[in-house]
DNA sequence: TTGAAAGCGATACCAC
DNA sequence: GTGGTATCGCTTTCAA
């Protein structure tokens, strides 16, 4: 059997008391008492059972992380940079993708809780926030990340979504595209990307918003094509795709490329996220980045702050989105544009 | 505070043994007195505490998984379909990424001894098998999966990779190839699937081996561009790739479109996985399926089973892998198998 | 500077 | 059928 604090006190000749004062440093033990009693520890290669600690009222340096899906590439850096930063500060993550589902994600919750984790960090999608309510009304450290920030207060870690719509349409405006199509999924952040989006063409002399016709049921590939392909087979198709994620961006391209079209050459796309797909893909994906790696870090740094009991107060950090240009966006063709003024005037 | 075995006693009129007893079914307890307890259990919401159940020598319903990265996207679709798995038969994931360093493995393996999880499943992917060795030999219960299996006696799922091997090379035969180039990193499972390529060439009326020519020192894009290119700038270049993971393949594409060649029609590229990157990159790649679903249901029923003590043996399964055939491949065009015979004659 | 003992929340043996 | 109590491994208060 593994050895006790008992086992180590016997062979030591002290009492336990006296031996997990000197494995938690506390209370005034002489020296030449603590030089045993870590001798004896190391000969036993004793180890603090975490399970009895947390007994007594101590943390159990778990976390719970709820995702919406483990196996969304989004989601798998994220919880990987959220975990990193765990490792260093000594905390364990238990992660539970729900699917977006609010049962699940209740019955997760329950679960961990009753596993004593030390705190949640929800970075799960959808919009109820009656689970968070019941977490933070319970005292249980909580922090959001990644997710629609709810208005009580709450610890959170986001992106500024309206600057990244906004950078993002800026950009192709500047590349002289006017008729730009957006594609995304109905959800909180992207209504903002799309306020963003909005906001610089208004900045930009006012261009007419180009017809917005639907939004997606999914964030991927088959659903950024299909809506891809409706634009394109209108009367008066965009010159350039705005996508609220990589995935989808990779379904315009698709699109694209199956009405015998060319990216950029012929229609510019921009996505959204910068996952390490945007770097596989040919040709090479202009994005807006999320700081995927700053986020976990922030959000992890915030709950343990607030498990320490570090901070009395809620924060909320907003990052900033980058803009990634590679290769599929271009200034938009000369002769297009000339054709285009020619017929406007 | 959360109420305890204690606040549901007194409410109840009975003793916290009666509580056990009833929570647990065990004893014999009147109906009348389960009913009376149920009551109260749900009038108070009343939920058992694990940590402490743990401490009495039962489980923790915590395993703990080893993987060498979170964010590649075949662990993450391994981690996830075990997750699954395990949320089915009431158990949750401590998800821990060793980057392929055994320090780190063993810090991890360490930590998790001492939260006490019931057992272990060992994705991570270097070929250190000690500390799988003196996990097995404390009695902890333990699975493999998706990783080299040591020689010694251990649960394990694993893909049959000398056949996925054997199948690829058999499919760019039947297509007309007999000049194929091989891309790998040097890592167990690969020399398998080598071996089983091989064993294939010769089965095939002893087709000459494609001059190898290096491993890859990582299984990424970059790394199969890089092979790629070499293979395609010697004088007499491949007219396939077999890479033995589908971000190789990708690598092989670029290198191959970088040379002004077409996939598949100038040269095809067989991957291997079958993550979903294989259906987003166009051309769709055509991949030899490592079945991650059954992986991960079978590794997580195998381990539950240990730990319950319901199976005193220890299992390895072998799946089979899955060719999928999709767009990267084509047969060999007739014009160059005809000058090539020519040449022979 | 050290140790005895109570307590954390639950299980299980053994009386009654 | 039910309950008292020792026990799991550790922390912490209080005496000594």
């Amino acid at each position: 059997m593994k050895p006790t604090i008992y086992d180590v006190a016997k062979k030591a000749g002290v009492s336990i008391a006296t031996v997990s004062k000197v494995i938690n440093n506390t209370g005034r033990i002489s020296e030449k008492t603590k030089n045993k009693v870590w001798k004896v520890i190391g000969s036993l290669n004793y180890q603090q059972n975490v399970i009895a600690t947390a007994l007594t009222g101590k943390h159990t340096y778990t976390i719970g992380l709820l995702i919406p899906d483990l196996s969304n590439l989004f989601f798998a850096e994220l919880a990987r940079s959220i975990e990193d930063r765990g490792n260093e500060l000594g905390y364990n993550l238990v992660i539970c993708s729900t699917d977006y589902n609010p049962d699940k994600e209740a019955k997760y919750i329950e679960l961990l809780k009753r596993k004593n984790v030390d705190g949640f960090i929800l970075a799960s999608g959808f919009e109820n926030t009656l689970e968070v309510e019941k977490l933070i009304a319970e005292k249980y450290p909580v922090a959001i990340v990644a997710r629609d920030v709810p208005a009580f207060n709450v610890n959170a870690v986001c992106i500024d979504d309206f600057q990244g719509g906004y950078d993002a349409a800026s950009y192709l405006i500047e590349l002289g595209h006017q008729k730009i199509a957006i594609i995304a999924r109905d959800v909180w952040s992207n209504r903002e990307r799309i306020r963003g989006f909005r906001k610089a063409l208004e900045d930009h002399g006012g261009i007419r918003e180009y017809a917005f016709s639907q939004f997606t049921l999914e964030s991927n590939v088959p659903w950024g094509k299909k809506i891809a392909l409706d634009y394109l087979n209108s009367p008066d198709p965009p010159t350039a795709f705005f996508a609220c994620n990589d995935l989808l961006a990779i379904g315009a391209i698709e699109a694209i490329r199956e009405k015998k079209l060319r990216v950029p050459e012929d229609i510019s796309v921009v996505g959204f996220d910068n996952t390490v797909i945007a770097t596989i893909i040919d040709p090479q994906l202009t994005t807006i980045a999320q700081p995927i790696q700053n986020m976990g870090r922030e959000v992890m740094d915030l709950i343990v702050a607030e498990i320490k009991g570090e901070k009395q107060y809620k924060s909320r950090i907003v990052l900033n989105t980058k803009r990634i240009v590679r290769d599929s966006t271009t200034r938009l063709k000369k002769e297009r544009s000339i054709s285009k003024q020619k017929s406007n005037a």
